[in-house]
DNA sequence: ACAGCGATTTAATATATGTAAGGGTTTCGC
DNA sequence: GCGAAACCCTTACATATATTAAATCGCTGT
Protein backbone atom coordinates (compact mmCIF):
# COMPACT_ATOMS: atom_id res chain seq x y z
CA UNK A 1 0.00 0.00 0.00
CA UNK A 2 1.63 3.55 -0.79
CA UNK A 3 1.59 4.82 2.83
CA UNK A 4 4.35 7.51 1.76
CA UNK A 5 3.68 11.51 2.24
CA UNK A 6 1.78 11.72 -1.15
CA UNK A 7 -0.99 9.36 0.35
CA UNK A 8 -2.87 7.40 -2.47
CA UNK A 9 -1.13 9.21 -5.80
CA UNK A 10 2.06 8.46 -4.36
CA UNK A 11 2.80 5.93 -7.13
CA UNK A 12 1.89 8.17 -9.89
CA UNK A 13 3.84 11.44 -8.54
CA UNK A 14 6.80 8.39 -8.57
CA UNK A 15 5.72 7.16 -12.03
CA UNK A 16 5.45 10.91 -13.73
CA UNK A 17 8.83 12.30 -12.31
CA UNK A 18 10.22 9.53 -14.60
CA UNK A 19 9.96 11.50 -17.19
CA UNK A 20 8.97 15.35 -15.94
CA UNK A 21 10.79 17.04 -13.00
CA UNK A 22 7.51 18.28 -11.14
CA UNK A 23 7.64 21.07 -8.90
CA UNK A 24 5.75 21.14 -5.28
CA UNK A 25 3.06 23.13 -6.55
CA UNK A 26 2.82 20.36 -9.69
CA UNK A 27 2.68 17.62 -6.81
CA UNK A 28 0.41 19.23 -4.67
CA UNK A 29 -2.06 19.32 -7.31
CA UNK A 30 -1.51 15.82 -8.38
CA UNK A 31 -2.58 15.03 -4.60
CA UNK A 32 -5.62 16.92 -5.19
CA UNK A 33 -6.37 13.94 -6.84
CA UNK A 34 -7.25 12.15 -3.78
CA UNK A 35 -10.32 14.01 -3.27
CA UNK A 36 -12.07 11.75 -6.12
CA UNK A 37 -13.64 8.54 -5.00
CA UNK A 38 -11.84 5.82 -3.87
CA UNK A 39 -12.97 2.36 -5.14
CA UNK A 40 -12.57 -1.03 -4.44
CA UNK A 41 -12.42 -4.09 -7.27
CA UNK A 42 -12.71 -7.45 -6.32
CA UNK A 43 -9.84 -10.39 -7.43
CA UNK A 44 -10.33 -11.71 -11.06
CA UNK A 45 -13.69 -9.28 -11.78
CA UNK A 46 -13.63 -6.82 -14.17
CA UNK A 47 -13.59 -3.37 -14.03
CA UNK A 48 -15.13 -1.94 -17.42
CA UNK A 49 -16.79 -4.20 -20.04
CA UNK A 50 -16.56 -4.35 -23.82
CA UNK A 51 -18.92 -1.67 -24.87
CA UNK A 52 -19.52 0.16 -22.17
CA UNK A 53 -19.62 3.76 -21.97
CA UNK A 54 -17.24 4.95 -19.04
CA UNK A 55 -17.19 8.71 -17.83
CA UNK A 56 -14.76 8.51 -15.43
CA UNK A 57 -10.61 8.57 -16.04
CA UNK A 58 -9.78 5.45 -13.47
CA UNK A 59 -5.93 5.55 -11.87
CA UNK A 60 -5.10 2.59 -9.97
CA UNK A 61 -3.85 2.84 -6.43
CA UNK A 62 -3.75 -0.37 -5.29
CA UNK A 63 -3.07 -4.33 -6.53
CA UNK A 64 -2.78 -5.26 -10.10
CA UNK A 65 -5.43 -4.91 -13.38
CA UNK A 66 -4.98 -5.72 -16.79
CA UNK A 67 -6.63 -4.41 -20.92
CA UNK A 68 -7.98 -7.19 -22.44
CA UNK A 69 -9.88 -8.50 -25.46
CA UNK A 70 -11.74 -11.55 -26.23
CA UNK A 71 -13.17 -13.58 -29.19
CA UNK A 72 -16.33 -14.87 -29.43
CA UNK A 73 -14.96 -17.88 -28.97
CA UNK A 74 -13.45 -17.43 -25.58
CA UNK A 75 -10.07 -16.94 -26.60
CA UNK A 76 -8.72 -14.20 -24.92
CA UNK A 77 -5.56 -11.45 -24.81
CA UNK A 78 -3.89 -9.39 -22.41
CA UNK A 79 -2.90 -6.23 -24.31
CA UNK A 80 -1.04 -4.56 -21.14
CA UNK A 81 -1.01 -4.85 -17.30
CA UNK A 82 -1.61 -2.03 -15.05
CA UNK A 83 0.25 -1.26 -11.79
CA UNK A 84 -0.06 1.89 -9.00
CA UNK A 85 0.15 4.81 -10.40
CA UNK A 86 -1.14 3.46 -13.83
CA UNK A 87 -4.20 5.38 -15.40
CA UNK A 88 -6.24 2.79 -17.26
CA UNK A 89 -8.04 4.83 -19.86
CA UNK A 90 -6.62 8.55 -19.69
CA UNK A 91 -8.31 9.11 -23.16
CA UNK A 92 -9.82 6.27 -23.77
CA UNK A 93 -13.49 7.31 -22.58
CA UNK A 94 -13.17 9.79 -25.52
CA UNK A 95 -14.01 7.20 -28.14
CA UNK A 96 -17.43 6.33 -26.15
CA UNK A 97 -17.85 2.30 -26.37
CA UNK A 98 -15.14 0.69 -24.77
CA UNK A 99 -13.28 -1.40 -27.47
CA UNK A 100 -11.57 -3.48 -25.11
CA UNK A 101 -12.01 -4.46 -20.99
CA UNK A 102 -10.34 -4.10 -18.09
CA UNK A 103 -10.20 -6.43 -15.47
CA UNK A 104 -8.82 -6.75 -11.55
CA UNK A 105 -5.86 -9.19 -11.35
CA UNK A 106 -5.98 -9.45 -7.59
CA UNK A 107 -8.12 -6.96 -5.02
CA UNK A 108 -7.69 -3.30 -7.00
CA UNK A 109 -8.18 0.30 -5.55
CA UNK A 110 -8.46 2.79 -8.01
CA UNK A 111 -9.80 6.69 -7.73
CA UNK A 112 -12.69 7.65 -10.31
CA UNK A 113 -11.17 10.36 -11.55
CA UNK A 114 -14.04 12.82 -13.83
CA UNK A 115 -12.49 14.12 -16.94
CA UNK A 116 -14.01 17.49 -15.54
CA UNK A 117 -11.43 17.06 -12.79
CA UNK A 118 -8.02 15.76 -15.12
CA UNK A 119 -8.83 18.95 -17.20
CA UNK A 120 -8.84 21.72 -14.65
CA UNK A 121 -5.46 19.78 -13.83
CA UNK A 122 -4.02 19.74 -17.06
CA UNK A 123 -4.83 23.54 -17.38
CA UNK A 124 -3.16 25.20 -14.26
CA UNK A 125 -0.46 22.77 -14.49
CA UNK A 126 1.33 22.34 -18.18
CA UNK A 127 3.91 20.40 -16.53
CA UNK A 128 1.53 17.99 -15.28
CA UNK A 129 -0.06 17.99 -18.82
CA UNK A 130 2.91 17.36 -20.37
CA UNK A 131 3.86 14.57 -18.33
CA UNK A 132 0.40 12.60 -18.46
CA UNK A 133 0.77 13.50 -22.42
CA UNK A 134 4.35 11.43 -22.11
CA UNK A 135 3.22 8.16 -19.43
CA UNK A 136 -0.15 7.66 -22.41
CA UNK A 137 2.61 7.75 -25.37
CA UNK A 138 5.11 5.53 -22.96
CA UNK A 139 2.08 3.43 -22.96
CA UNK A 140 1.41 3.30 -26.59
CA UNK A 141 5.57 2.17 -27.00
CA UNK A 142 4.95 -0.77 -24.55
CA UNK A 143 2.02 -1.56 -26.89
CA UNK A 144 3.93 -1.17 -30.23
CA UNK A 145 6.95 -3.66 -28.18
CA UNK A 146 4.47 -6.02 -27.28
CA UNK A 147 3.43 -6.70 -30.86
CA UNK A 148 7.11 -7.28 -31.77
CA UNK A 149 7.03 -9.72 -28.35
CA UNK A 150 4.20 -12.04 -29.60
CA UNK A 151 4.64 -11.64 -33.15
CA UNK A 152 8.35 -12.14 -33.93
CA UNK A 153 10.19 -13.66 -30.15
CA UNK A 154 9.87 -17.59 -29.98
CA UNK A 155 8.15 -18.23 -26.15
CA UNK A 156 11.04 -18.51 -24.19
CA UNK A 157 12.33 -15.49 -24.93
CA UNK A 158 8.65 -13.67 -24.87
CA UNK A 159 8.24 -14.90 -20.99
CA UNK A 160 11.65 -13.60 -20.22
CA UNK A 161 10.88 -10.57 -21.80
CA UNK A 162 7.33 -9.97 -19.97
CA UNK A 163 9.31 -10.71 -16.69
CA UNK A 164 11.89 -7.97 -17.73
CA UNK A 165 9.62 -5.29 -18.61
CA UNK A 166 7.18 -5.97 -15.43
CA UNK A 167 10.02 -6.63 -13.32
CA UNK A 168 11.54 -3.14 -14.58
CA UNK A 169 8.13 -0.74 -13.96
CA UNK A 170 7.72 -2.43 -10.91
CA UNK A 171 10.76 -1.35 -9.47
CA UNK A 172 10.58 2.20 -10.48
CA UNK A 173 7.49 2.63 -8.16
CA UNK A 174 9.49 1.49 -5.62
CA UNK A 175 7.97 -2.03 -5.67
CA UNK A 176 11.04 -4.19 -5.84
CA UNK A 177 13.30 -5.21 -2.72
CA UNK A 178 16.37 -6.18 -4.40
CA UNK A 179 15.85 -8.62 -7.19
CA UNK A 180 12.75 -9.34 -6.30
CA UNK A 181 9.24 -8.35 -6.22
CA UNK A 182 4.92 -9.61 -5.19
CA UNK A 183 3.90 -11.23 -8.28
CA UNK A 184 0.29 -11.98 -8.28
CA UNK A 185 -0.20 -12.91 -12.16
CA UNK A 186 -0.99 -16.87 -12.27
CA UNK A 187 -0.17 -19.13 -15.33
CA UNK A 188 -2.93 -18.84 -17.53
CA UNK A 189 -2.27 -14.84 -17.32
CA UNK A 190 0.98 -15.27 -18.30
CA UNK A 191 -0.56 -17.63 -21.45
CA UNK A 192 -2.87 -14.88 -21.82
CA UNK A 193 -0.42 -11.88 -22.07
CA UNK A 194 1.88 -14.12 -24.43
CA UNK A 195 -0.11 -15.44 -27.25
CA UNK A 196 0.97 -18.99 -25.59
CA UNK A 197 -0.64 -22.02 -23.94
CA UNK A 198 -1.22 -22.32 -19.97
CA UNK A 199 0.78 -25.63 -20.36
CA UNK A 200 3.43 -24.29 -22.02
CA UNK A 201 4.00 -21.05 -20.32
CA UNK A 202 4.63 -23.67 -16.98
CA UNK A 203 7.25 -25.68 -19.68
CA UNK A 204 8.79 -22.49 -20.35
CA UNK A 205 8.99 -21.69 -16.76
CA UNK A 206 10.29 -24.72 -16.08
CA UNK A 207 13.28 -23.73 -18.33
CA UNK A 208 13.90 -20.12 -17.07
CA UNK A 209 14.05 -22.33 -13.65
CA UNK A 210 16.67 -24.56 -14.72
CA UNK A 211 18.56 -22.12 -17.04
CA UNK A 212 19.40 -20.59 -13.18
CA UNK A 213 17.46 -17.02 -14.73
CA UNK A 214 14.45 -16.68 -12.29
CA UNK A 215 12.85 -18.22 -9.08
CA UNK A 216 9.03 -17.96 -9.25
CA UNK A 217 6.50 -19.33 -6.95
CA UNK A 218 4.06 -18.35 -4.10
CA UNK A 219 3.59 -15.41 -5.92
CA UNK A 220 7.01 -13.85 -5.75
CA UNK A 221 9.60 -13.08 -8.62
CA UNK A 222 13.01 -13.76 -8.21
CA UNK A 223 15.16 -12.34 -11.03
CA UNK A 224 18.31 -14.54 -10.47
CA UNK A 225 20.82 -13.51 -13.17
CA UNK A 226 19.12 -10.05 -14.93
CA UNK A 227 21.95 -9.37 -17.32
CA UNK A 228 21.59 -12.75 -18.79
CA UNK A 229 17.63 -12.88 -18.61
CA UNK A 230 17.62 -9.57 -20.71
CA UNK A 231 19.95 -10.78 -23.18
CA UNK A 232 17.57 -14.07 -23.77
CA UNK A 233 14.90 -11.15 -24.44
CA UNK A 234 16.84 -9.02 -26.45
CA UNK A 235 15.30 -6.60 -23.81
CA UNK A 236 16.56 -3.09 -25.57
CA UNK A 237 14.83 -0.44 -22.88
CA UNK A 238 14.90 2.13 -25.37
CA UNK A 239 11.17 1.67 -25.31
CA UNK A 240 10.46 2.28 -22.02
CA UNK A 241 11.92 6.00 -22.70
CA UNK A 242 13.44 6.49 -19.62
CA UNK A 243 16.80 7.46 -20.87
CA UNK A 244 16.89 10.89 -20.93
CA UNK A 245 17.14 10.77 -16.76
CA UNK A 246 20.30 9.49 -17.21
CA UNK A 247 18.74 6.66 -15.42
CA UNK A 248 20.68 2.70 -16.17
CA UNK A 249 18.99 -0.27 -15.99
CA UNK A 250 20.74 -2.45 -13.49
CA UNK A 251 18.72 -4.79 -11.27
CA UNK A 252 20.64 -3.65 -8.21
CA UNK A 253 20.71 0.10 -8.03
CA UNK B 1 -3.28 10.30 -56.55
CA UNK B 2 -5.78 12.87 -54.50
CA UNK B 3 -7.06 14.95 -56.99
CA UNK B 4 -10.00 16.60 -55.68
CA UNK B 5 -10.30 19.98 -54.67
CA UNK B 6 -9.06 19.90 -51.20
CA UNK B 7 -5.55 19.00 -53.32
CA UNK B 8 -2.93 17.18 -50.77
CA UNK B 9 -4.59 16.98 -48.12
CA UNK B 10 -7.79 15.95 -49.24
CA UNK B 11 -7.90 12.10 -47.45
CA UNK B 12 -6.83 13.45 -44.37
CA UNK B 13 -9.93 15.59 -44.52
CA UNK B 14 -11.89 12.42 -45.81
CA UNK B 15 -9.80 10.63 -42.95
CA UNK B 16 -11.16 12.96 -40.21
CA UNK B 17 -14.73 13.53 -40.80
CA UNK B 18 -15.32 9.86 -40.48
CA UNK B 19 -15.05 11.21 -36.64
CA UNK B 20 -16.46 14.78 -36.41
CA UNK B 21 -18.35 16.98 -38.68
CA UNK B 22 -16.19 20.00 -40.30
CA UNK B 23 -16.66 22.89 -41.06
CA UNK B 24 -15.54 24.95 -44.33
CA UNK B 25 -13.24 26.78 -42.06
CA UNK B 26 -11.72 23.82 -40.49
CA UNK B 27 -11.54 22.17 -43.69
CA UNK B 28 -9.62 25.73 -45.20
CA UNK B 29 -7.52 25.49 -42.01
CA UNK B 30 -6.57 22.04 -42.59
CA UNK B 31 -5.59 22.63 -46.45
CA UNK B 32 -3.34 25.08 -45.10
CA UNK B 33 -1.30 22.47 -43.94
CA UNK B 34 -0.05 22.03 -48.04
CA UNK B 35 2.06 24.91 -47.21
CA UNK B 36 4.16 22.51 -45.86
CA UNK B 37 7.33 20.91 -47.37
CA UNK B 38 6.15 17.76 -49.96
CA UNK B 39 9.01 14.68 -49.66
CA UNK B 40 9.26 12.17 -51.72
CA UNK B 41 10.58 8.82 -50.56
CA UNK B 42 11.86 5.89 -52.52
CA UNK B 43 10.10 2.38 -52.56
CA UNK B 44 11.32 0.12 -49.95
CA UNK B 45 13.56 2.58 -48.00
CA UNK B 46 13.52 3.27 -44.68
CA UNK B 47 11.54 7.17 -43.56
CA UNK B 48 12.61 7.05 -40.56
CA UNK B 49 14.82 4.78 -38.37
CA UNK B 50 14.33 3.98 -34.59
CA UNK B 51 16.75 5.89 -32.42
CA UNK B 52 16.23 8.94 -35.11
CA UNK B 53 14.94 11.97 -33.58
CA UNK B 54 12.72 13.70 -35.63
CA UNK B 55 11.74 17.48 -36.07
CA UNK B 56 8.51 16.86 -38.06
CA UNK B 57 5.63 15.39 -37.98
CA UNK B 58 4.82 13.11 -41.04
CA UNK B 59 1.46 13.04 -43.29
CA UNK B 60 1.16 10.53 -45.66
CA UNK B 61 -0.30 12.26 -49.12
CA UNK B 62 0.36 9.33 -51.40
CA UNK B 63 1.52 5.71 -51.36
CA UNK B 64 1.81 2.94 -48.37
CA UNK B 65 4.39 3.34 -45.35
CA UNK B 66 4.43 0.81 -42.47
CA UNK B 67 5.59 1.57 -38.70
CA UNK B 68 8.12 -1.71 -38.11
CA UNK B 69 10.45 -2.80 -34.94
CA UNK B 70 13.09 -5.27 -35.51
CA UNK B 71 15.40 -7.50 -33.43
CA UNK B 72 18.81 -7.46 -33.45
CA UNK B 73 19.29 -10.88 -35.10
CA UNK B 74 16.89 -9.75 -38.20
CA UNK B 75 13.58 -10.55 -37.16
CA UNK B 76 11.16 -7.39 -37.83
CA UNK B 77 7.60 -6.95 -36.88
CA UNK B 78 5.75 -4.69 -38.62
CA UNK B 79 3.29 -2.96 -35.80
CA UNK B 80 1.05 -0.96 -38.61
CA UNK B 81 0.33 0.64 -41.45
CA UNK B 82 0.05 4.12 -43.35
CA UNK B 83 -2.37 4.93 -46.07
CA UNK B 84 -2.69 8.36 -47.29
CA UNK B 85 -4.10 10.73 -44.85
CA UNK B 86 -2.70 9.29 -42.03
CA UNK B 87 0.02 10.52 -39.81
CA UNK B 88 2.96 8.64 -39.08
CA UNK B 89 3.91 10.45 -35.67
CA UNK B 90 1.79 12.64 -34.69
CA UNK B 91 2.67 12.68 -31.01
CA UNK B 92 5.53 10.21 -31.00
CA UNK B 93 8.32 13.15 -31.55
CA UNK B 94 7.81 14.63 -28.33
CA UNK B 95 9.33 11.02 -27.10
CA UNK B 96 12.62 12.28 -28.64
CA UNK B 97 14.20 9.35 -29.63
CA UNK B 98 12.22 6.82 -31.89
CA UNK B 99 11.25 3.39 -31.08
CA UNK B 100 10.61 2.02 -33.99
CA UNK B 101 11.31 2.49 -38.10
CA UNK B 102 9.06 4.34 -40.33
CA UNK B 103 9.55 2.62 -43.89
CA UNK B 104 7.95 3.22 -47.29
CA UNK B 105 6.28 0.16 -49.09
CA UNK B 106 5.72 2.37 -52.49
CA UNK B 107 6.90 5.35 -53.35
CA UNK B 108 5.49 7.43 -50.42
CA UNK B 109 4.82 11.33 -50.85
CA UNK B 110 3.94 12.76 -47.26
CA UNK B 111 3.96 16.53 -45.41
CA UNK B 112 6.65 17.76 -43.29
CA UNK B 113 4.71 19.45 -40.78
CA UNK B 114 6.45 21.52 -38.15
CA UNK B 115 5.20 20.79 -34.66
CA UNK B 116 4.56 24.52 -34.43
CA UNK B 117 2.01 24.62 -37.63
CA UNK B 118 0.46 21.39 -36.34
CA UNK B 119 0.28 24.05 -32.94
CA UNK B 120 -1.19 26.88 -33.95
CA UNK B 121 -3.99 24.54 -36.35
CA UNK B 122 -5.45 23.05 -33.44
CA UNK B 123 -5.33 25.89 -31.04
CA UNK B 124 -7.36 27.78 -34.04
CA UNK B 125 -9.64 25.17 -34.68
CA UNK B 126 -10.71 23.28 -31.78
CA UNK B 127 -12.29 20.47 -33.33
CA UNK B 128 -9.84 19.54 -35.65
CA UNK B 129 -8.21 19.45 -32.35
CA UNK B 130 -10.76 16.81 -31.36
CA UNK B 131 -10.80 14.81 -34.21
CA UNK B 132 -6.66 14.45 -34.57
CA UNK B 133 -6.67 12.97 -30.97
CA UNK B 134 -9.62 10.62 -32.34
CA UNK B 135 -7.50 9.78 -35.04
CA UNK B 136 -4.52 9.29 -33.05
CA UNK B 137 -6.61 6.79 -30.24
CA UNK B 138 -8.21 5.18 -32.78
CA UNK B 139 -4.81 4.21 -33.93
CA UNK B 140 -3.89 2.73 -30.32
CA UNK B 141 -7.10 0.60 -30.43
CA UNK B 142 -6.07 -0.81 -34.06
CA UNK B 143 -2.78 -1.73 -32.56
CA UNK B 144 -4.98 -3.26 -29.52
CA UNK B 145 -6.69 -5.29 -31.98
CA UNK B 146 -3.39 -6.20 -33.95
CA UNK B 147 -2.45 -7.83 -30.45
CA UNK B 148 -5.05 -9.58 -30.43
CA UNK B 149 -4.89 -10.76 -33.58
CA UNK B 150 -1.05 -12.06 -33.51
CA UNK B 151 -1.67 -13.23 -30.24
CA UNK B 152 -5.12 -14.80 -30.57
CA UNK B 153 -5.88 -15.77 -33.80
CA UNK B 154 -4.85 -18.98 -36.08
CA UNK B 155 -2.73 -17.98 -39.42
CA UNK B 156 -5.84 -18.56 -41.81
CA UNK B 157 -8.20 -15.94 -39.21
CA UNK B 158 -5.28 -13.12 -38.91
CA UNK B 159 -4.69 -13.14 -42.57
CA UNK B 160 -8.08 -12.78 -43.42
CA UNK B 161 -8.59 -10.04 -40.24
CA UNK B 162 -5.54 -8.24 -41.93
CA UNK B 163 -7.28 -7.95 -45.46
CA UNK B 164 -10.50 -6.85 -44.66
CA UNK B 165 -8.92 -4.19 -42.38
CA UNK B 166 -6.84 -2.93 -44.84
CA UNK B 167 -10.23 -3.40 -47.23
CA UNK B 168 -12.46 -1.43 -45.10
CA UNK B 169 -9.78 1.54 -44.13
CA UNK B 170 -9.31 1.80 -48.07
CA UNK B 171 -12.49 2.19 -48.71
CA UNK B 172 -13.49 5.16 -46.34
CA UNK B 173 -11.24 6.99 -48.10
CA UNK B 174 -12.61 6.14 -51.56
CA UNK B 175 -9.56 3.98 -52.75
CA UNK B 176 -11.31 0.98 -53.11
CA UNK B 177 -13.44 -0.14 -56.25
CA UNK B 178 -16.24 -1.75 -55.48
CA UNK B 179 -15.20 -4.92 -53.69
CA UNK B 180 -11.39 -4.82 -55.13
CA UNK B 181 -9.04 -2.04 -54.53
CA UNK B 182 -4.92 -1.40 -55.20
CA UNK B 183 -2.62 -3.54 -52.65
CA UNK B 184 0.74 -3.08 -53.24
CA UNK B 185 1.83 -5.30 -50.08
CA UNK B 186 3.95 -8.66 -51.00
CA UNK B 187 3.81 -11.37 -49.07
CA UNK B 188 6.13 -10.95 -47.16
CA UNK B 189 5.12 -7.73 -46.20
CA UNK B 190 2.14 -9.82 -45.00
CA UNK B 191 4.17 -12.47 -43.31
CA UNK B 192 6.34 -9.22 -40.91
CA UNK B 193 2.62 -7.81 -40.01
CA UNK B 194 0.97 -11.18 -38.99
CA UNK B 195 3.76 -12.76 -37.31
CA UNK B 196 3.97 -15.57 -39.49
CA UNK B 197 6.62 -16.98 -41.91
CA UNK B 198 6.62 -16.07 -45.55
CA UNK B 199 5.87 -19.75 -46.98
CA UNK B 200 3.27 -19.78 -44.45
CA UNK B 201 1.87 -16.78 -45.87
CA UNK B 202 1.34 -18.10 -49.01
CA UNK B 203 -0.22 -21.12 -48.11
CA UNK B 204 -2.86 -19.07 -46.40
CA UNK B 205 -3.44 -16.84 -49.11
CA UNK B 206 -4.35 -19.74 -51.22
CA UNK B 207 -6.87 -20.96 -49.11
CA UNK B 208 -8.43 -17.94 -48.71
CA UNK B 209 -8.62 -18.45 -52.48
CA UNK B 210 -9.28 -22.09 -52.55
CA UNK B 211 -12.29 -21.00 -50.26
CA UNK B 212 -13.78 -18.46 -52.53
CA UNK B 213 -12.93 -15.74 -50.26
CA UNK B 214 -10.65 -13.32 -52.39
CA UNK B 215 -8.74 -12.94 -55.20
CA UNK B 216 -4.85 -11.39 -55.05
CA UNK B 217 -2.64 -10.87 -58.04
CA UNK B 218 -1.08 -8.37 -59.33
CA UNK B 219 -1.47 -5.86 -56.65
CA UNK B 220 -4.91 -6.12 -56.81
CA UNK B 221 -7.40 -7.43 -54.13
CA UNK B 222 -10.80 -8.24 -54.71
CA UNK B 223 -13.51 -9.25 -51.86
CA UNK B 224 -15.29 -12.32 -53.06
CA UNK B 225 -17.08 -13.10 -50.19
CA UNK B 226 -16.90 -10.42 -47.20
CA UNK B 227 -19.72 -11.36 -45.31
CA UNK B 228 -17.94 -14.96 -45.14
CA UNK B 229 -14.26 -13.23 -44.75
CA UNK B 230 -15.36 -11.20 -41.62
CA UNK B 231 -17.10 -14.17 -40.30
CA UNK B 232 -13.97 -16.15 -40.55
CA UNK B 233 -11.82 -13.40 -39.62
CA UNK B 234 -14.28 -12.65 -35.93
CA UNK B 235 -14.40 -9.16 -37.56
CA UNK B 236 -15.72 -7.15 -35.10
CA UNK B 237 -15.83 -3.33 -36.33
CA UNK B 238 -16.34 -1.76 -32.90
CA UNK B 239 -12.30 -0.95 -32.91
CA UNK B 240 -12.28 1.37 -35.83
CA UNK B 241 -15.38 3.59 -34.02
CA UNK B 242 -16.51 4.54 -37.06
CA UNK B 243 -20.31 3.67 -35.27
CA UNK B 244 -21.18 7.13 -33.97
CA UNK B 245 -21.95 8.32 -37.39
CA UNK B 246 -24.36 4.93 -37.86
CA UNK B 247 -22.15 3.92 -40.85
CA UNK B 248 -22.39 0.17 -41.91
CA UNK B 249 -19.85 -2.13 -42.95
CA UNK B 250 -20.89 -3.39 -46.47
CA UNK B 251 -18.75 -3.89 -49.09
CA UNK B 252 -21.07 -2.48 -51.85
CA UNK B 253 -22.31 0.66 -50.37
C1' DA C 1 -6.90 -31.44 10.43
C1' DC C 2 -9.37 -31.92 6.46
C1' DA C 3 -12.12 -31.03 2.33
C1' DG C 4 -12.30 -28.89 -1.80
C1' DC C 5 -10.75 -26.29 -5.52
C1' DG C 6 -7.83 -23.71 -8.20
C1' DA C 7 -3.20 -23.85 -9.79
C1' DT C 8 0.73 -26.33 -11.26
C1' DT C 9 3.02 -30.18 -13.24
C1' DT C 10 3.68 -34.20 -16.15
C1' DA C 11 2.92 -37.05 -20.08
C1' DA C 12 1.35 -38.67 -24.60
C1' DT C 13 -0.15 -37.32 -28.85
C1' DA C 14 -1.53 -34.15 -32.57
C1' DT C 15 -0.95 -30.28 -35.60
C1' DA C 16 0.04 -25.82 -37.10
C1' DT C 17 3.62 -23.49 -38.57
C1' DG C 18 8.69 -23.16 -39.57
C1' DT C 19 12.89 -24.29 -42.52
C1' DA C 20 15.41 -25.11 -46.65
C1' DA C 21 15.85 -25.29 -51.25
C1' DG C 22 14.58 -25.27 -56.34
C1' DG C 23 11.96 -23.86 -60.19
C1' DG C 24 8.83 -20.75 -62.33
C1' DT C 25 7.05 -16.07 -63.28
C1' DT C 26 6.35 -11.47 -63.25
C1' DT C 27 8.35 -6.95 -62.92
C1' DC C 28 11.36 -3.43 -63.92
C1' DG C 29 15.53 -1.01 -65.22
C1' DC C 30 18.12 -0.21 -69.20
C1' DG D 1 12.41 -5.57 -75.87
C1' DC D 2 15.87 -7.97 -73.08
C1' DG D 3 17.97 -9.48 -69.13
C1' DA D 4 18.32 -9.67 -64.26
C1' DA D 5 16.20 -9.28 -60.15
C1' DA D 6 12.55 -9.70 -57.29
C1' DC D 7 8.71 -12.09 -56.23
C1' DC D 8 5.80 -16.11 -56.04
C1' DC D 9 4.93 -20.87 -55.56
C1' DT D 10 5.84 -25.73 -54.41
C1' DT D 11 7.63 -29.68 -52.05
C1' DA D 12 9.71 -32.38 -48.41
C1' DC D 13 10.87 -32.37 -44.00
C1' DA D 14 11.60 -30.58 -39.12
C1' DT D 15 9.92 -28.74 -34.84
C1' DA D 16 7.72 -25.62 -31.69
C1' DT D 17 3.69 -25.27 -29.66
C1' DA D 18 -1.23 -26.92 -28.96
C1' DT D 19 -4.34 -30.38 -27.06
C1' DT D 20 -6.11 -33.45 -23.83
C1' DA D 21 -6.04 -35.71 -19.80
C1' DA D 22 -4.82 -36.94 -15.49
C1' DA D 23 -1.90 -36.65 -11.34
C1' DT D 24 -0.17 -33.71 -7.62
C1' DC D 25 0.40 -29.62 -5.09
C1' DG D 26 -0.99 -26.01 -2.08
C1' DC D 27 -4.03 -22.72 -0.51
C1' DT D 28 -8.58 -21.23 1.89
C1' DG D 29 -11.94 -21.81 4.59
C1' DT D 30 -14.47 -24.85 8.02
Amino acid sequence: MPDDSQGVVGDLILNLERYVRLSGDDRRALTGLKAAPLVDARARGDIVREGDNPTVVRLVVEGWACRYKDLPDGRRQIVGFFIPGDFCDLNVYILQAMDHSIGAITPVKYLAIPPEMLESLTEARPRVAQALLWHELVNNSIQREWLLNIGARSALERMAHLLVELFVRLRAIGKAEGNSCHFPLIQSDLADATGITPVHVNRTLQELRREGLIELRAKRLKILDFERLMRLAMFNPNYLHLDHEGRHLDAND
